[in-house]
DNA sequence: TATTGTTATACTCTATAACTATA
DNA sequence: TATAGTTATAGAGTATAACAATA
């Protein structure tokens, strides 16, 4: 241990933020447009939210995946539609509406969940050891960073 | 080292790449949404394999970006609009669109090269010295994962 | 005929502004 | 008045299919 107390570790390089946002945003993309046939990301991960948590409101939701409000609104409205959620306003007030996730729901999410990690894992099995390492113990830090653990 | 032959390292986790998935795709919708100020990410990644590519035809920048000649037709259109490419028709073969970046663009490169990556910093500068540490480690990992060396 | 790029069209995702219903 | 959610509208980004121009 030879860091000061005032800069426990050397500065990232300069070059660091813009590579893992090039890094992030491209494979992003492929992620998105690889797709999981009949269900969008978008829509597995709001509904993936709802089975997680349990019943949830439709502010919560859209603050949980980081959308405005309308946005979810119509996200849920598809997945009503789909017959994945069901939405029910709050008894007591009746401007809530709680949306909670349907059977149907628990086995698609089991289903999809099987299937929609191919382009990820074939991509994967590319990489040599020394890098799955890397990314292995990464990937925390990078839960961290996208703010799915907070 | 007593991994056998058939299997140098241990499988990677069955949730891995679920995980790395999410992650990922929840760090690029912050960083798209965040944006830089009158020029889309989209826009830029063009702008940025051109710039570093020099001139290049429309569809080998469609390739290097990941997407579909026609939109890659619509991403160039834009920023001709804003003068920051030039096409041009091959002299040999006119149906082949070169582009080129402008003097403007490799100013705006510059410029935004600084201000765009303050929601990752700020993001980054809640990590601690671990998390940034494996972050680091596993960079060039994963710009081969999203095929940015490639 | 084959290739390069464009046009036409449609879909998903997202936002902001204005609105409704309820408290 | 304030809050939870919806509707209206617009814009970005992407795709596929059909086309035009050129080789």
């Amino acid at each position: 241990m030879v860091a000061s107390r005032s800069e426990p570790r050397p500065a990232l390089p300069a070059d660091f933020a813009p590579r893992l946002r090039l890094a992030t945003m491209r494979l992003a993309r492929l992620l998105r447009q690889h797709g999981d046939p009949g269900i969008s990301q978008t829509l597995i991960s709001a509904l993936a939210t709802v089975a997680r948590t349990g019943p949830v409101t439709l502010g919560r939701l859209a603050e949980l995946e980081s959308v405005q409000p309308p946005s979810m609104t119509r996200i849920v409205a598809k997945l009503e539609e789909l017959d994945l959620v069901v939405r029910r306003a709050d008894v007591a007030d009746r401007r809530v509406a709680w949306v909670t996730v349907t059977p149907e729901a628990e086995s698609l999410l089991a289903e999809v969940r099987i299937r929609r990690n191919e382009l990820l894992a074939s991509r994967l099995a590319n990489l040599d050891g020394r890098d799955l390492d890397a990314l292995e113990a990464a990937l925390p830090a990078l839960e961290r960073l996208a703010g799915v653990l907070a």
